[in-house]
DNA sequence: CAAAAATGTTAGTCACGCCTAACTATGATA
DNA sequence: TATCATAGTTAGGCGTGACTAACATTTTTG
């Protein structure tokens, strides 16, 4: 079950998880708006999901994360932010870079390296925050 | 010029690259076998690659990098070596992994998070090598 | 409450990157 | 040198993920 993400679909959820916390529905439109893209193609990523149970969408309707999608996105921000920290703070990456950096390995390193960055953080009274 | 590489682009160029300093003439079959891939789709990429300047090709004929391709291939495999070094001499990811990764990272990480990992590596005695 | 604006969906297209099947060219060898 | 194995290409297909244009549905508002 719950087979691997692409970065695509895990970058809808990782928007939507965002636009949900804000406390208002979370429209396609939202979406695509955060994205930068299209509302069609908001629409279609939206079914995969839907096909996927990380959200329900009646026609029409808002977006909502089910358990799974608030699990899921939850786990794909955490690497997120885990790997800005480390790009910020252990290595000196300029803010901005160091989120466009993460946003990209986000998608493709292992579970195994995410876990040796944390070990790394925690090790280190550079970064402030713990995981 | 030179518009920034696809990531399978960038992987048929280190691939290519590894074969040539191999000695022997690079075929398509070859570089098939190394990625793991079917014949037509290294066709496919030659094309590309050729459309593009970085190899030369006669019809039936062996593949040969440009200096264009030989500086680009060069760029890729550097990125690929900083970052197995830095995951596994830093971080303590294994080997195998280390190789992975690497191979999915230097497709997505930016010129500046690079040479920060090189800075890092530098002052870093756990690393032997210099870049 | 009817018209207009905003929102969402459908239909059709495109580029990328892979595949298999079938064909063509090359080169080794009997 | 004729044959056959190997190598390379072409043709056609598929999934993903984006797009625009056009249409359908809500929602807002005059």
């Amino acid at each position: 079950m719950s087979q691997s993400l692409s970065s695509s679909i895990e970058d809808y959820l990782e928007a939507i998880l965002a636009l949900t916390e804000s406390g208002e529905p979370v429209r396609v439109t939202d979406v695509a708006k955060k994205l930068g893209i299209a509302k069609p193609s908001v629409t279609e990523a939206v079914r995969t999901l839907r096909d996927r149970g990380l959200v329900t969408q009646k026609p029409y309707g808002r977006i909502f994360l089910t358990a799974e999608g608030l699990m899921q996105s939850a786990r794909v921000r955490k690497r997120h932010v885990v790997l800005r920290t480390f790009l910020q703070d252990v290595l000196g990456v300029n803010e901005e870079q160091a989120e466009i950096d993460a946003c990209r390995i986000e998608h493709v390193v292992s579970t195994e390296t995410m876990d040796k960055i944390v070990a790394f953080l925690e090790q280190d009274q550079t970064a402030g925050q713990q995981f």
